[in-house]
RNA sequence: GCCGCCUUAGCUCAGUCGGUAGAGCGAUUCACUCGUAAUGAAUAGGUCAUCGGUUCGAUUCCGAUAGGCGGCUCCA
C-alpha cells in the first residue's frame, strides 16, 4: 500500500498540493480544464488521466483539439477500429495502427481484403463501441507475460522483439524503448474485458471521448513497409474533436478533388493520355499547349535576363554515357531498357547533366567563363513502376526546365544565394507565395561520396543561402542523395497542400567522373562545383500544381483564352469581331463566340472554361462603341468604351495578376 | 512491381440473375435572334477495353493482356 502523504506537484506554473494517489484527470478536470482535456503531460512525458501522480510531477492538459490530443484521439480510434474489425472477422491478426496526419489506420492479416461494404459494418459496429464507453485502461507487462497474451497475434510477437529498435513508420507506437504496456478496453459498467491491445498509450478515458470520425478507404500495405514481406490490409480512418471539425475535413477533401487536375485537364481540354501512346506519356491539346508555351516562354526570358545560355542535346545517347555518369550502375531501375543501333547499345536519357557535362568540356574552360549556366528545356524518360504513374504529377516522360551551373568553390555561395533568390521570384510570378524549405544533408553512413570538407562546404552554402532567403527550413539529416547536399523548395497551394517543386543540389560525383576541370589564374587546372537545378520540377508536374493551386481559373497571363466575346444577337458579332481583332493586335488571346447558342448558354460556357473577361455586346453597347465586361466571379462592368477595356485586359495580363 | 476495385456512345453514368443495350451532356440539322450560368425539336453515334476459354448462345461467367482508380513500395 502507497503512503497517502500529499503531493507538491506543478500543474502549467503554478505550485500546488494535493492529496496522495491523486490522478492526473482528477487534477485536471478539478483546475476546471475538464472540457475537452483527454490527456496530461507529465514531467514532459505524455500521460493517460488515469496516471497517479508523484510528488514533485509537473502537469499540463492535452486538450483533445490540440496536435498530441488529435494525435491520442487517433489512436485511440484506431484502437476501437481494431476492435471492431475483429469482432467482425475474428480471424484477422492485427498489425500496426499508429495516428498519421489527419487521422489513423490499422493493417490486419485477413483470409479476404476488405469491401467497401466491409468498411460500412466496421463504421457501424465502431459506433456501437464508441457508445457503450469501454474505458482505455493500462496495464505494464513483462516481455514473457505480453509473448503470452499476445500468443494469437504473430506480429504483435514481432514488435517484442523488436522493442527498442522498432523501425517501422508507426511501430513505436506500439512498443515504447521501455516497459511494455497492454491497453485493455473494459466494458464500463461491468469492468469485464472487452479487447486488449499492446500499446504504448496514452489514450483517451473511454471511447465516449471520440467525437468524429470516418472510415476513409482500405489498400493494401506492406508489413513494416518492406516490399519483402507479406501483404497486409490498411484501413485508413479520419477522427476530429467535434463534427464541425470532421466535416471541414471532409469538405477539404471534396475541395481537392473538385481540382483534381486530371479532372480539370479533361474538361478544360488540356491535354489527355491516349492509352495508345502509353502509361504516363501526356498529350497537350492546343489549350494546355499555349498555356505551356507561354509559361516556357515567360521562363526563357527570365533566364536571359538571369545570365543563362541556351542549350539543346538529343534524345537519346549512346548507353556507354551513362556508364561514365554512373547512372547506369545506380539508376538502371529508373531507365527505359537499352536498344542497339548498329551493334551499339543506345538509351533515352532519363536525365541531361551527362550532356551538358559534355558541352561543358567540348574545349577547355577559364576561369574567367566561370559561373558558366547552362539551360535547356530537356525532355526526358523514365521507367516508373506501373502503380506509380500518376496524372501529370507521375509521368514517364517529362520535360524538366534543366540547368547546371558549373562554377569555382569560391563563387559557390554566392551563385546559391542568387539562385535561391532566383527560383523564389519566378514561383511568385506564378502566384505561389507561400514557401518552406528543407536542406537536404549527409548523414554519417558510408554510402556518401565526396570529402568531408566538400560536404561541410556546399552544406555551409546551401544553409546560408536558406538562412537568408528568411524562409522556414526543415532539417533533413541523412536525405541527401549519395553525391551532395540539397535544398528543395516547398510550396503551399490555394487549398493549403504542400508540393515540392525546385531542387538546388550540389554534386560531387559528376565533375569528378567526367574529369571537368577549368584553367584558374594561377594557371593549375581545378574541378568546378556542379550545380543541379530544376526550376519547375518538370512543366508538366508544375502545370498540373497550377492547375490545381488555381482551380482551372488561371490567371489572365496564362489563360488559354483570355476574353471571349459573346453577341446578344447575331447583329452584333462584327462589332465584336472588331474589338477582339484589336484585342489580338495587342496579343491577347481573344475570340467570338459565333455559335447558334443563346447569350445565356455562351455565358455558361465560358463560365465553364473559366475565360476571365467575357465581352458582351448588344445595341447598347455597339451604339456607344463599348462592350460590357462580365468577369468570371459574376461581377459585370457594362458599356466600357473599348479602348478603356482593352486597356484593362492588356494590363491584367502583363502585370500578370490573378482577377 | 504488389494488394484491391474499375473499363458500356466524345464525356458522365444506368442496365442486362447469360438471349448482342439506355439516359443526360456533347455533336450534327432545323426552327428561335434572345442583356448576364442551360431555347425547343429531330438525327447520328456503341464488336459493351482487347484477346482467349466455358456455353446452343458471352457485354454479362472464368483467365490473360492493356488502360484507369485507391493504397503499398519506389522516387540516387
Amino acid at each position: 500500500m502507497s503512503t497517502v502523504s500529499d503531493l507538491r506537484i506543478t500543474l502549467v506554473g503554478s505550485e500546488r498540493v494535493v492529496a496522495g494517489g491523486t490522478t492526473a484527470g482528477d487534477l485536471l478536470v478539478e483546475d476546471g480544464g475538464g472540457g475537452g482535456v483527454i490527456a496530461a503531460r507529465v514531467n514532459g512525458e505524455q500521460k493517460d488521466l488515469a496516471y497517479a501522480l508523484a510528488d514533485g510531477d509537473v502537469v499540463e492538459p492535452i486538450a483533445i483539439g490540440s496536435a498530441e490530443g488529435r494525435a491520442i484521439l487517433r489512436h485511440s480510434t484506431a484502437h476501437v477500429m481494431a476492435q471492431a474489425v475483429q469482432d467482425l472477422f475474428p480471424d484477422a491478426k492485427l498489425g500496426i495502427g499508429p495516428p498519421i496526419e489527419n487521422g489513423f489506420y490499422y493493417d490486419f492479416d485477413v483470409a479476404e481484403p476488405f469491401t467497401p461494404d466491409d468498411l460500412k459494418r466496421i463504421e457501424k459496429r465502431m459506433q456501437e463501441i464508441v457508445k457503450q464507453g469501454q474505458l482505455f485502461s493500462r496495464r505494464a507487462v513483462s516481455d514473457d507475460d505480453a509473448r503470452e497474451e499476445l500468443a494469437a497475434e504473430p506480429y504483435k510477437l514481432e514488435l517484442i522483439g523488436l522493442k527498442g529498435g522498432a523501425d517501422a513508420e508507426g511501430a513505436d507506437v506500439e512498443v515504447g524503448a521501455g516497459q511494455l504496456t497492454i491497453y485493455d478496453n473494459l466494458d464500463a459498467k461491468t469492468g469485464e474485458l472487452c479487447w486488449k491491445d499492446l500499446c504504448r498509450g496514452p489514450h483517451l478515458p473511454t471511447t465516449r471521448n471520440i467525437p468524429a470520425f470516418r472510415l476513409m478507404r482500405s489498400g493494401g500495405a506492406y508489413w513494416r513497409g518492406s516490399e519483402k514481406n507479406p501483404q497486409l490490409q490498411r484501413i485508413y480512418g479520419t477522427a476530429w474533436e467535434n463534427r464541425d471539425a470532421l466535416k471541414e475535413h471532409l469538405n477539404l477533401l471534396a475541395e481537392a478533388e473538385r481540382r483534381d487536375h486530371r479532372r480539370l485537364g479533361a474538361e478544360l481540354d488540356l491535354f489527355s493520355f491516349p492509352p495508345e501512346i502509353g502509361s504516363g506519356l501526356p498529350v497537350f491539346h492546343p489549350k494546355g499547349g499555349v498555356v505551356r508555351k507561354v509559361m516556357e516562354d515567360y521562363s526563357r526570358r527570365r533566364h536571359e535576363e538571369e545570365g543563362y545560355e541556351f542549350v539543346n542535346t538529343p534524345h537519346i545517347t549512346k548507353e556507354q554515357l551513362f556508364a561514365i555518369s554512373g547512372h547506369l550502375q545506380s539508376y538502371s531501375d529508373d531507365m527505359f531498357p537499352g536498344f542497339e543501333v548498329d551493334g551499339t547499345g543506345y538509351r533515352i536519357k532519363p536525365m541531361n547533366c551527362p550532356m551538358h557535362n559534355l558541352i561543358f568540356r567540348a574545349r577547355g574552360r577559364s576561369y574567367r567563363e566561370l559561373p558558366l549556366r547552362l539551360f535547356e528545356f530537356g525532355t526526358i524518360y523514365r521507367y516508373k513502376k506501373s502503380g506509380v504513374v500518376h496524372g501529370l504529377t507521375r509521368v514517364r516522360g517529362m520535360t524538366q526546365d534543366d540547368s547546371h551551373i558549373y562554377c569555382t568553390r569560391e563563387q559557390m555561395v554566392g551563385e546559391i544565394k542568387t539562385l535561391l533568390t532566383f527560383v523564389l521570384d519566378l514561383l511568385r510570378d506564378y502566384g505561389l507565395n507561400e514557401f518552406y524549405l528543407e536542406l537536404s544533408t549527409r548523414d554519417d553512413s558510408d554510402k556518401f561520396i565526396g570529402t568531408a570538407e566538400d560536404w561541410a562546404d556546399a552544406t555551409a552554402a546551401l544553409q546560408e543561402a536558406a538562412d537568408e532567403s528568411g524562409l522556414d527550413l526543415v532539417a533533413d539529416p541523412g536525405g541527401a542523395a549519395f553525391y551532395g547536399p540539397k535544398i528543395s523548395v516547398q510550396a503551399k497551394d490555394a487549398i493549403g497542400r504542400t508540393w515540392q517543386l525546385s531542387t538546388i543540389q550540389v554534386d560531387f560525383n559528376q565533375p569528378k567522373r567526367f574529369v571537368l576541370e577549368y584553367q584558374a589564374a594561377d594557371g593549375t587546372r581545378r574541378q568546378p562545383v556542379m550545380i543541379h537545378r530544376a526550376l519547375f520540377g518538370s512543366m508538366e508536374r508544375f502545370f498540373g500544381v497550377l492547375l490545381e493551386h488555381y482551380a482551372g481559373a488561371m490567371p489572365p497571363w496564362l489563360s488559354p483564352v483570355q476574353a471571349v466575346g459573346i453577341p446578344i444577337g447575331d447583329a452584333h458579332v462584327p462589332h465584336l469581331e472588331k474589338v477582339v481583332a484589336l484585342l489580338r493586335e495587342r496579343g491577347i488571346r481573344a475570340e467570338v463566340d459565333t455559335s447558334t447558342d443563346r447569350m445565356q448558354k455562351k455565358i455558361r460556357n465560358a463560365q465553364k472554361q473559366k475565360i476571365p473577361f467575357m465581352l458582351i455586346a448588344g445595341d447598347d453597347d455597339v451604339e456607344k462603341d463599348a462592350i460590357s465586361f462580365r468577369y468570371r466571379n459574376g461581377d459585370q462592368n457594362n458599356g466600357v468604351p473599348i479602348t478603356d477595356a482593352i486597356t484593362e485586359i492588356v494590363q491584367a495580363v502583363e502585370s500578370r495578376v490573378q482577377i
